[in-house]
DNA sequence: GCAGCTATATATAAGTA
DNA sequence: TTACTTATATATAGCTG
């Protein structure tokens, strides 16, 4: 994606907040994509510590999608951690 | 990305599924990316109707994500549907 | 369904206004 | 900020095994 960077907390604030920006747009645009093509309820939360707002697409009320997720067996929850 | 398509659900359920495993993979790559790079926590989670699975990609445990989320005032909550 | 290939569409880091 | 531009890196649809 244009100049090439380390996977890595960028530092400057700035330059972050910017990248932040452009990024969620287009991750909630495939998250939107990716729920409509493939036909599946997809949930996007972001927290910033920082600003300490959140953002999400569903195609379902968040409450839900929470609700199903919780109501899931332990075994069906595959985690992808880091 | 390839051969463009319209942005609608796939009938076909081969075609659908193979689409749905390698968009997710990028998903959760920029998933995980945007939450190091932008110092943020995110999840995010896809619910498939047919094979009811889940997937998610977080730095904390989903747990703590749910409850940040519940716990935030409504009017944080910055929702975009659709 | 996984894995690789290729052609093309997108995403995006920097730069510029 | 607030966009827009551009050069490059990625994502991915359709195909072949």
């Amino acid at each position: 994606m244009g100049r090439r960077i380390k996977i890595k907390k960028i530092v400057e604030t700035t330059r972050r907040q910017v990248t932040f920006s452009k990024r969620r747009t287009c991750l909630l645009k495939k998250v939107k994509e990716i729920a409509i093509c493939c036909d599946v309820d997809v949930l996007f939360v972001a927290f910033s510590s920082a600003n300490r707002l959140s953002k999400f697409c569903s195609q379902r009320r968040i409450e839900d999608m929470l609700q199903r997720y919780i109501e899931l067996p332990i075994e069906r929850r595959l985690t992808y951690m880091n």
